[in-house]
DNA sequence: TTGATAAATAGTAATCATTCCTATATAGTA
DNA sequence: TACTATATAGGAATGATTACTATTTATCAA
């Protein structure tokens, strides 16, 4: 799911984005976001914790949850929509559309180009600073219409 | 935001979605379901048990919360996309599209037909059963852009 | 109309995600 | 190198959600 970008530009972009934002560069923040950004799929805050964990035994869950929510306010990690479950985050950075099964909750990404393409009509852009667009669609995936008990 | 209907009309697709599902009919599920579309905005589980509990005093939480839940799987009820914060619910049934602030989390609702008529690609519909799209919008609203501190 | 039965509910208790608090440590800068 | 605003660790508090169980009830068949 995520993009496979050369370690170095990932790194010079995180730190373009602190800079821009007066953020420090901590060993903390360094590790999350690397890790953040190395997982698949949609992780939670906990999974990217016992991640960087790894690397930092003792950083808390706190710092880990602080820095990824401030990671997303700045634009630099997606919040993937959810439904009264934890949190998760996106590290796929490409323009991508989300299906979201309603059985097992399950979020699945899709590229579609002509969604990609859609047009912010005028009265909302004239009102809102939009930065990303998304299409979500809701439905029965396929394992759940097999296993339909 | 949500629809007016004469109020026959919705207590009879109440009991024809509870039938078709083999849901029991029960003066519990009959007030919630009043009071979840009579709700503006996106009213959460709690918002809802506290209406539902002026007509139902001894009504249970859980009652109220495994109640929306069902109906939102049995496509009664939808669930607003969020993003770590509590479940919260959407009696629009019309289709309509969600802006997000990133700063302050509101969700906000518009309606473009353009969006409305967006295809979904073969290789989806051919894989899940698509009940719902939705374009989602993320950026900053007009409230939060002018008082950037 | 009544009795049987599977489903639903009330009333907790338990769990889990998330946020808050404070003393200590540190990155950035003069 | 020393100063200062930030950031962090650790743990406590809060709040949402789910799980559990005894009791009640809607539905349906006789």
């Amino acid at each position: 799911m995520s993009i496979r970008r050369p370690k170095e530009n990932m790194m010079a972009r995180f730190k373009a984005k602190c800079e821009e934002h007066g953020l420090k560069i901590t060993p903390q923040r360094t590790v999350i976001y690397e890790e953040a950004f190395r997982s698949k799929a949609h992780p939670t805050a906990n999974a990217i914790y016992e991640k960087v964990r790894i690397k930092l035994p003792n950083i808390s869950f706190d710092t880990v949850n602080r820095t990824l929510i401030s990671f997303s306010r700045l634009g630099i990690l997606d919040i993937v929509e959810g439904y009264g479950d934890p949190r998760r985050y996106d590290p796929d950075l490409s323009p991508h559309h989300h299906f979201r099964c309603v059985q097992c909750a399950r979020i699945i990404d899709f590229y579609e180009k002509s969604f990609d393409l859609i047009d912010i009509p005028e009265k909302i852009s004239k009102m809102f600073k939009v930065t990303d667009k998304k299409v979500v669609l809701k439905g029965i995936c396929d394992k759940c219409q097999n296993s339909k008990t």
